[in-house]
RNA sequence: GCACCGGUGGCGAAGUGGCUAACGCGCAGGUCUGCAAAACCUGUACUCGCGGGUUCGAAACCCGCCCGGUGCUCCA
């Protein structure tokens, strides 16, 4: 099976294979590391990763690269203000971000490039644009690309800027353009600032420039994917594909991706809004990793997400009839054998689930035939149906699914626990939902000893007593479930 | 203003010409249970924003309208 996916540049479906029949090379573009990343940003992450791991479910190896961005104004103006270098500035939030990356469980790519480290490379380009007569130097020391030289400019986000006019919108400090439209490569050192001295002048890169850099460093003038936020189409993507075409005279990525914004309770997030979130802030109000991945997840990229608190609880819900199905087969002995319909139901289910992947990464329908397995698996659980070769069969499409998904196995505590020790060492404990706090204050073996109280209590038929420890348990968001098999309990 | 995307049950959401309109959550009733929980069963849109049209046949294609969102500037 082929992955068929959007591609921005063409316009239509095509299948994404790797040019050089091996490993598929791919850039996404990462974080600029000046604060907390917010859920906007894991959206976009989450869905790359969902792809680079339905290549790895299909079988394609991934080399995937992505950038770090540790020099810009926003950095500049904040490290400034701090009164701290830019790269002990960065620094914190770039270790944030691997661990957010962590906590939701995005992969991380095969390289990570920072842009400060490859200063000489963007140099390098910026040297032959020149020599190619697509970028020229402005008075202050700046360098800027010529638009005009590049004709095709506009073919990613199918702009036509031919009729547009100059001087509509001129940046104060960019009045040295040869036309308002070219975009800076480098931009000259300002007093104060972080700047590198080199063969084109003192200063620091542009935006685009590292991209571009980084991208031909490590997969070479031409790769297979590049990918992104919607908002990064225009002008960032384009004008990567300007700067690179003009140096190579090469194609830049030969397939383009775009995740779509996500909206928060039907509005753009923005801090002024005050539906702003990072991925911080829900895990400190007791919600899941899983779940929060889930639910950014189960929306297709193509579409528009919309997020609310009611859908990370109807997140946490499915995770958890997956989860239980899940332990039910763990956990439970089955006699020898297979049976012929959940043989076939299981491979119905793995069949398509991997051609809702296929199909443009369709994570919302790829959902539907694990759940339709979990129902009839279970029904022919509750009738003793389900035999040992069964077992074996079901968990491997939830194994595949996980391949992919990524939350029937509990891995929720960690992101938990790192952010309630960032809350208390950042002072943000105020932050932190009272109900997360009193599950914290319960230990493992606290809830055994406990369990073990009330197992006692209904063996003398002292139920009063026993329903006295279910609820306090409940209080602390712990449930207790009674079966054949005996007694479990979960945290909430 | 120009451009693009969307409007499917209580909520999320799949489906882009033809099987009873997936799946999840929720809700109601039932089975099981000391009671619960979990699980299962049944029910939960005779209908896909509105109005026209094309077609043997449309949620799906065309036209118009209404509503929501996004982009055109830094942004994932």
């Amino acid at each position: 099976m082929t992955l068929h996916l959007f591609n921005t540049l063409t316009g239509q479906m095509d299948d994404l294979v790797p040019a050089d029949g091996k490993a598929l090379r791919m850039y996404a573009c990462g974080p600029t590391v000046y604060d907390y990343g917010h859920i906007g940003n894991f959206r976009t992450f989450l869905q790359i990763d969902i792809l680079r791991r339905t290549l790895k479910l299909l079988g394609v190896p991934v080399q995937h690269v992505m950038n770090i961005t540790d020099v810009d104004d926003k950095i500049i103006r904040n490290a400034t203000a701090a009164g701290i270098p830019i790269g002990q500035y960065t620094e914190r939030f770039e270790k944030a971000f691997l661990e957010d990356l962590d906590s939701l469980r995005i992969q991380r790519p095969e390289q990570l490039a920072r842009a400060t480290e490859h200063i000489p490379r963007m140099v390098e380009l910026i040297q032959k644009l020149a020599e190619n007569g697509a970028a020229y130097q402005a008075e202050d020391g700046s360098w800027y690309f010529r638009l005009a030289s590049f004709p095709e400019y506009g073919k990613l986000s199918k702009k036509d800027l031919s009729g547009m006019e100059d001087g509509a919108r001129v940046d104060v400090d960019e009045y040295e353009k040869d036309s308002a439209r070219d975009f800076a490569l480098w931009k000259a050192a300002k007093p104060g600032e972080t700047s590198w001295d080199t063969a084109i002048g003192r200063g620091r890169p542009g935006w685009h420039i590292e991209c571009s850099a980084m991208a031909m460093e490590y997969l070479g003038d031409s790769f297979d994917l590049h990918a992104g936020g919607e908002d990064l189409m225009f002008p960032h993507h384009e004008n990567e594909i300007a700067q690179s075409e003009s140096v190579t005279h090469k194609p830049f990525a030969r397939h383009w991706m775009h995740v779509r914004f996500l909206l928060v309770d039907g509005r753009k997030m923005s801090k002024s809004e005050g539906n702003f979130y990072t991925l911080r802030d829900l895990l400190l109000k007791g919600y899941k990793a899983s779940a929060i991945r889930l639910a950014l997840v189960s929306v297709p990229y193509r579409h528009q997400l919309n997020f609310t608190f009611d859908g990370l609880t109807e997140a946490t819900n499915a995770i958890e009839r997956l989860r239980t199905f899940h332990q039910r087969l763990v956990a439970g002995t089955f006699a020898d054998g297979e049976s012929d319909s959940l043989q076939a139901a299981a491979k119905k289910a793995r069949a398509e689930y991997g051609s809702a992947l296929s199909n443009d990464l369709n994570t919302a329908e790829a959902r539907a035939p694990i759940f339709d397995l979990v129902r009839t698996a279970n029904t022919a659980l509750d009738q003793g149906l389900l035999l040992a070769g069964d077992r074996v069969a079901i968990l491997a499409v939830l194994a595949s699914f996980d391949s992919v998904f990524d939350v029937i196995e509990d891995r929720d505590a960690e992101p938990t626990r790192r952010a309630l020790a960032w809350a208390e060492e950042s002072g943000r404990l105020d932050d932190v939902a009272p109900e997360l706090l009193a599950a914290q204050s319960l230990t493992d073996e606290a809830i055994d000893a406990l369990v073990a109280e009330r197992t006692l209590a209904k063996k003398q038929r002292n139920f009063g007593r026993a329903d006295q420890i279910r609820n306090e348990l409940a209080e602390k968001g712990v449930v207790i479930e009674d079966s054949k098999d005996g007694v479990r309990w979960k945290r909430k």
